[in-house]
DNA sequence: TTCTCTGCAAATAATTTGCACCCAT
DNA sequence: ATGGGTGCAAATTATTTGCAGAGAA
């Protein structure tokens, strides 16, 4: 399976990366909706995997209810499996974070690891 | 608004206890509903709702297409907004990591991090 | 030409909500 | 008794898929 590049596929990457956000499918949407009207939702959601599966863009795994998409891939302490999404416990050192230092992998093959803080942002604590 | 301890309730927070994993919300209904078959999916996920606001259970941030919930609250590198789910990048220093190490916290409130790792686990493993 | 990609609409999957009745406090 | 909680079914929200035609390589 070769990659072609379609308008519409340069265009939801280009979109993406201009926007500088962490967007989601339906965010992206709206904007590349601007430049090609007739572009359809399901092409958005279709084109976002396939450029996150090729390296192009990155897949955040951490969501409310959505899944968002970062404008660059990215190399990235809990332990989650991306085919099945099931999550296992891991004990690592917080101070020392690299993938040689995790005491155990419980069988899983690494192939990346991020640290994420959690918080309430600049507009949200206005609100309240 | 207070909190009353139905069975219904209880029983789900002493089940997902007991499980020792991170199940989401059917996975759990399948357990409890063994215990009491009348229970709704929906009780199931109003409670997991509640329990994690409460501070009783975690609820995992990190997703597939499923929310999946923690037997045990716990403490947990991106930032993002847990009102409105918003994502910005952060920068830190990953062999230091420590709320107080982070460099910008772009106007957030820091509520808390946590270190997760991607992989594919041992059944996954298999299957290929 | 040959396949991947697209738009459209319908289908799924995951989660939420309205409502009338129930029960923990 | 009373206000939060429950079951049920219907509604939403997010994402995926079948299909026939379009267009990149």
């Amino acid at each position: 399976m070769q990659l072609r590049m379609t308008n519409q596929r340069e265009l939801i990457l280009r979109e993406l990366q201009k926007s500088k956000k962490h967007l989601s499918a339906d965010e992206l949407y709206e904007r590349v909706k601007r430049v090609m009207p007739r572009i359809s939702l399901a092409t958005v959601y279709r084109n976002l995997e396939t450029l996150s599966e090729a390296g192009l863009i990155g897949k955040l795994e951490i969501s409310g209810r959505q899944k968002r998409f970062d404008y660059e891939p990215e190399a990235h302490d809990h332990i989650y499996c991306v085919q099945c999404h099931r999550v296992d416990n891991i004990a690592i050192d917080r101070k020392q974070v690299e993938t040689d230092k995790i005491e155990s992998t419980r069988g899983y093959r690494v192939t990346g690891f991020r640290v994420e803080f959690a918080g309430i942002c600049p507009s949200c604590r206005n609100k309240k």
